[in-house]
DNA sequence: GTCTATACACCGATAGAC
DNA sequence: GTCTATCGGTGTATAGAC
């Protein structure tokens, strides 16, 4: 009953093939090399940070055990500390990696061209955060149900990152504002209501759906563009 | 390490006390009746839905353990027992119980006036929504964070009960579109939109923050008027 | 209805061989 | 760099006394 959820038809709701990570009977050699046991490998620490994300995702930080994690890998649970000090910093990283792959994603974006429209802005934000995290299901879950399990050092890095996306899209909405595009109440409010909105998409959206990923970028972009519209 | 975020910074910061739940030193006799030891209690039941409601909010259902819940109560993790079958059975009543109250809720509130005009009944849904959420933070952090812990069967009944809740919002906006009040491209991405928006609130709002319940919604909903508005 | 005690399994993390 | 073996502790849940 300790794993609650590590059973075959909550994985296939969520689109997970079941690894069955109890038994080490169907640990996979991602390389194609045979071997019976154990890696040596060339890539270990990747491998290692894709099943903790591949598990945390699915059961949670705290429902997930290093011993699932190296069986999904392929080895034993020792060798895991040759590459993260506890499980705690495992999940820290991908955390911090997550975000910092989004805020530098963003600046990719936006970098480039200066003085566009406030309007337009907003549709690159928009358009941008959708494909985003639309791109990462599992790092996404666990950046946004994780952050309690994080010690507090790590947790105000994590959410100075958060803060400094959010920051993105302020100042396109005081832009905004300012050259009489939009209308908004309250800017702190309307920056968190936007994203919220936005990041919603997450936790329906499945490629097998009715709609295409442009079709809900479209909905979407016209919903927003209407809620701080005059 | 296993009790890695029972920490006072932590709970601070999501505004708990810090109980002590590890040694048995703190633990409080609500009724205020003088007992040493055990609850032999009118309320158990009770007060261990509230303690787990509480814990599980907190720390994640997955990290908290079946001692720390008798613990808080104030009795031994064994008279647990004689209130729920197991843990899983109490995290599933605590869902269902505020899927319940909040169907509940907002059918009381539509109940007795009909045939209003849809922006008021939207408005009325975008109110109502945001106070029932912003006065149970910890039932509400619950019922969007724990659902991968539920198994097949409690899932489904939830989900049931959760997609029930969207069809009340989901016939306004259809209504509204009906009557040439609103334009919504897709009825239930709009419908989702919309209560990820509202829900957004209680991942910032703090009574002792500079916004009043009163204020917030008005924000919110000027948002969501637009959002589908012509 | 609660207690104490316990069954049995799993946890994170480490030590030392290879 | 991985293995095997292990430490000390915790987990859920149950049995039987009172």
């Amino acid at each position: 009953m300790s794993f609650g959820t590590c059973d075959p038809v909550r994985n296939a709701r969520q689109g997970k093939p079941n690894f069955g990570f109890f038994l080490n009977i169907c640990s996979v050699n991602v390389t194609g090399m045979a071997r019976t046991q154990g890696s040596h490998s060339s890539s270990t620490g990747p491998k290692i940070r894709a099943a903790a994300q591949s598990l945390f995702a699915q059961h949670g930080y705290a429902a997930v055990s290093m011993r699932q994690i190296a069986a999904q890998v392929g080895v034993q649970a020792g060798a895991l500390y040759n590459y993260t000090p506890d499980k705690q910093t495992l999940l820290f990283d991908l955390m911090r990696q997550h975000m910092e792959d989004l805020l530098n994603a963003r600046r990719a974006q936006v970098g480039p061209n200066e003085a566009e429209s406030a309007v337009h802005a907003l549709e690159e934000f928009a358009r941008f955060h959708i494909r985003f995290h639309l791109d990462r299901p599992d790092a996404v879950f666990i950046a946004y149900m994780e952050l309690r399990n994080l010690t507090e050092p790590h947790f105000e890095q994590i959410e100075a990152l958060r803060r400094a996306y959010e920051q993105e899209l302020k100042d396109i909405l005081n832009a905004g504002v300012d050259a009489g595009d939009f209308v908004i109440a309250d800017l702190g409010v309307a920056t968190r209501a936007v994203i919220a909105m936005l990041t919603g998409v997450t936790t329906w959206y499945r490629d097998s759906g009715a709609l295409s990923r442009a079709e809900v970028e479209d909905v979407y972009w016209h919903m927003v563009r209407k809620s701080v519209a005059r």
